[in-house]
DNA sequence: CCTAACAATTAGGTATACCTAATAAAATAC
DNA sequence: GTATTTTATTAGGTATACCTAATTGTTAGG
């Protein structure tokens, strides 16, 4: 049980992101994600495992039980920060990503407490992704991607994956985020837009953009 | 005009406070600082002259304006983040140093800005020290060490120059923050202790102790 | 003036985490 | 079922930032 580098941790952090979309998550995914070259993912693969904090197999790499009870403490220290940085620092929800990925791997975990206790231990991120708590329980919302729901269909918005700042900026200035009532109005056949109504004006969304937002 | 690495930064910014207390640093005084061994730092400082952050000459470091520039960046984000971590999360004085050493790094110009904005642009850290302004304008108020003093002579506590946090604990205890007004009492002779006055008590104070409280 | 102590550097080496180029293995296409 | 593309790994190399041991240089005593 040796000290997790920053990088560690952010491999770690990745993975269990990843795996959301793809269970043994692939080395390539991984690099693509990590903006690394497949070889360097490829050797520090190989360093987790040999720490037993993933296993990898043809298929794949998939974390280990203490792999996954580390990711979710970072993932915990960066919810947090982005918290912190919306609620009381007033950043916009398209600016926290970037900024929450370096404060992750500075935060004690004195001052994880300190701000979970400072905001009011929230729930979620600022965009409707649960944090898990001090034992690395998380709530998982049952939740399905509004591209999968029908003409006439209504949702809530719970979750937004995604964490591209344009593609925030341009959700927001639409109203998409999380709490709000989505009616989808129409559904375009062969893989077309979506017509949706969000508190009283009429957008059409596209099928991937669509599938990012989840709704309950 | 390469990017600063956090070490970069972290030795830029021990070579500036060392530099209060010993003009052209040593070597040995910033290895024992930075808690490296004396080759560590001997090599590091030939690259920080090599980039022209620092002069270096027989009699030890300087920082070249560029270096001190950077320097007074870093004690910006570090001090700001001291603020931030007592005004808003509810940190004691004495347990926001290390967090803000690591926090310093991380901060972006952007979240500097912002807590520097919701704090009402502080002027000081925790501790007393002038928060250098955006343009690296630092206002020094003029101060000596408590331990000057003459008996009967009062001053006003500005700062306290001092990490350790057993030792800013007890100062806490003692009552001797910033903005107190402290009077001597007795000054013992042959670098005896000093006797103090804090709103209404008494106290001992060794020379060693004095000397770390910066008083007007 | 010489020498012990201290300060600084050189020499040689390690760990971490990246890279490109080349190769091997697997999946997909035709 | 072979050819092409995609995926993963090996091989070899770099940069950063640390270390210990040995050496050199400087200062201050005696
Ligand atoms: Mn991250
Ligand atoms: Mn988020
Ligand atoms: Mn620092
Ligand atoms: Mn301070």
């Amino acid at each position: 049980m040796e000290a997790d580098t920053p990088r560690i941790e952010e491999y770690l952090e990745s993975i269990y992101k990843l795996q959301q979309e793809q269970h043994p998550v692939s080395t390539s995914r991984l690099a693509e994600h990590l903006k690394l070259s497949p070889p360097s993912v490829s050797e520090m693969v190989k360093k987790l495992a040999s720490k037993e904090l993933v296993s990898h197999t043809e298929k794949g790499v998939c974390l280990t039980e203490e792999g996954k009870s580390i990711a979710k403490k970072v993932i915990r220290r960066h919810r947090l920060s982005e918290r912190l940085l919306t609620d009381i620092l007033g950043f916009k929800w398209d600016e926290v990503h970037d900024e929450a990925c370096r404060l992750e791997h500075a935060i004690s975990p004195e001052m994880e407490d300190r701000i979970a206790e400072s905001l009011g231990n929230p729930k979620t991120c600022p965009h409707g992704h649960p944090i898990p708590d001090k034992d690395g329980i998380l709530i998982k919302e049952k939740v399905k991607p509004l591209s999968e729901l029908k003409a006439s269909d209504k949702g809530i918005i719970v979750s937004v994956f995604e964490e591209d700042p344009k593609m925030l900026q341009y959700l927001a200035s639409l109203g998409l985020i999380p709490d709000v009532c989505v009616r989808v109005e129409e559904v375009a056949p062969f893989g077309g837009p979506l017509i949706v109504c969000v508190s009283g004006s009429r957008y059409a969304l596209g099928r991937e953009v669509a599938s990012m937002i989840k709704v309950k």
